[in-house]
DNA sequence: TGTAATTACGGGATACGTAAAGATG
DNA sequence: CATCTTTACGTATCCCGTAATTACA
């Protein structure tokens, strides 16, 4: 009988909490992996999930198993690395995620690179703003802008993310650009509500300001849509719209009070054992960005 | 795919050295062992063995990977040891090997005690006095006879036999009984071939004689077939006449030169990880043994 | 030339996905 | 009642054992 499988699928439904979750990341259905646990289990002897319908529990022997398959994983892991034409290559399917629009300008443009590098390695990219389904997405590797106070998450700074005040030309036709943060107050603001300040915006070198503003969004691509739409101004990563103020659609306002820069992270789940890919995504990642200058640098 | 299978079967491929020989260790056929190497081999990438009629061989791929298939199966076993009806007992099957008159006459009684005790284990017994194949053969456990050389082996001394000098009551009716160690110069000798020392005998308090005689046996089994047919007077464990003994069919000789008594050992390959199943079974002979005086005592 | 590993092939077990049922909050 | 797990069932796949083939000493 195969254990393998089971055990790989036990230690995720341990970590993701749900049968549903680790099958949409395993690519196959619920009750495969509702009957590789009771495989597992019928082998052990003994039960290792209490079921409910709204949550998942280990017994003690789960939780011992649990221990104990995870270092019988990794043992394996090393195992099929130290050999063959794997040997201390990274492979296998990398989970990646990361933020919407820096996902599409930033990440995508360079994982061909990745794949090119490293053969044997594929990637699964998930784009998404949200911070919190990480582990249970079964999320290998996040890139993630902003501080990170999860502390079930290993964070590791790759670069820090300038940011901006912009608003379209259009809608600087029709009010005149703001000279000072406190100037915004006149303004349609559009705020990204993912970020903890809200509403309160703050500036390097003066007051924060109290914002309002119609359109709200908790997506940067959205946000991005809504200042080239001309719906209002808003602070943003300096390479959202790096090719928009070079041919000058967008304009940046406020340029003496730029607001504080964000760093920016990747992000793992804490465990003993960092696979080769994650590792290599990371190590890669942090050399493309601190290449680029539009990321941190004064070019926008 | 299901690897577990085929890292167990290429660990015991390596040590047996033979691809024929772990089949039927496994119940198996020998294809099935052939493909199962094929598809470890295929997933890792690499040659492990080369296989030639005659040999096997490691690659250093080969070598590395079992060192490290070693270690998986070892977690493994840990874990599934961890948790369940079978936590902390020991359980699969035990591959027993004993000499073949030592194992019909006290380990074959016995095994009834330790099956009931242990409802997990089953038992594959072999007997035979050969020392050399139990690696090859895949033995876990040998109770053997005499000192034990083989540093790829460990022994854990378990008692010691008794050996006296016999003679059937219908081969003592024709010849007289020796008296002293030197007269069986004029006697037929049955000659265990298995021990060093060959035709040459030694006893306590007194001369190591040459003995001659016309039936050799490698086989303990013959030798003591031979005595109870007359053939000739034999030195032989204690044990293997308790009942002749005491009916009178056989007598023993020179009880006051005895010769050494020889260790018993339980013997196994030298591995960091010993199974629970082996532990159990040192335990419980050992204990038995203990208790058993025709074994040791001056019983006969 | 004989022994041992590989390849070919047919039958049977196993595991999957779909769909329906059951349970739980 | 909505959602998540379990059970049922038909199908596809994989794996095994037998038999034939190849390779090596």
């Amino acid at each position: 009988m195969d254990l393998l499988s089971p055990m790989q699928t036990f230690v995720r439904v341990v970590e993701a909490g749900s049968f549903t979750a680790v099958a949409s990341q395993l690519n196959t259905t619920q009750p495969t992996v509702s009957r590789q646990i009771v495989t597992l289990e019928d082998h052990l002897g003994t039960r290792l999930l209490t079921r409910t319908t709204r949550a998942l529990t280990l017994t003690d022997d789960g939780r011992s198993f649990y221990e104990h398959a995870v270092r019988v994983l990794e043992t394996l892991a090393e195992a099929e690395n130290a050999v063959g034409r794997r040997r201390g290559k990274p492979s296998g399917q990398l989970r990646l995620a990361a933020p919407v629009v820096f996902g599409r300008l930033h990440v995508m443009p360079r994982l061909a690179g990745f794949l090119a590098r490293y053969p044997d390695v594929s990637i699964d990219l998930t784009m998404t703003d949200s911070f919190t389904d990480m582990v249970e997405q079964g999320i290998d590797l996040a890139i993630r802008i902003g501080e990170i106070t999860d502390p079930g998450l290993i964070a590791r700074k790759i670069g820090l993310v300038r940011r901006v005040t912009v608003a379209s030309a259009a809608y600087l036709d029709q009010c005149p650009a703001p000279a000072t943060p406190a100037d915004l107050q006149g303004h349609e603001c559009i705020v990204y509500t993912r970020l903890a300040t809200g509403n309160r915006w703050f500036f390097q070198g003066a007051p924060s300001v109290e914002v309002t503003g119609r359109f709200r969004a908790d997506n940067s691509e959205a946000v991005r849509a809504g200042v080239l739409c001309g719906l209002g101004i808003a602070v943003i990563p300096a390479f959202a719209f790096a090719g928009e103020v070079a041919s000058g659609a967008v304009r940046v306002l406020l340029r003496d009070y730029e607001p504080q820069p964000l760093p920016m992270n990747a992000v793992y789940p804490s465990r003993r054992f960092v696979s080769l890919k994650v590792r290599a995504m990371i190590d890669y990642l942090t050399h493309e960005f601190a290449l680029d200058p539009r990321l941190s640098d004064h070019a926008v």
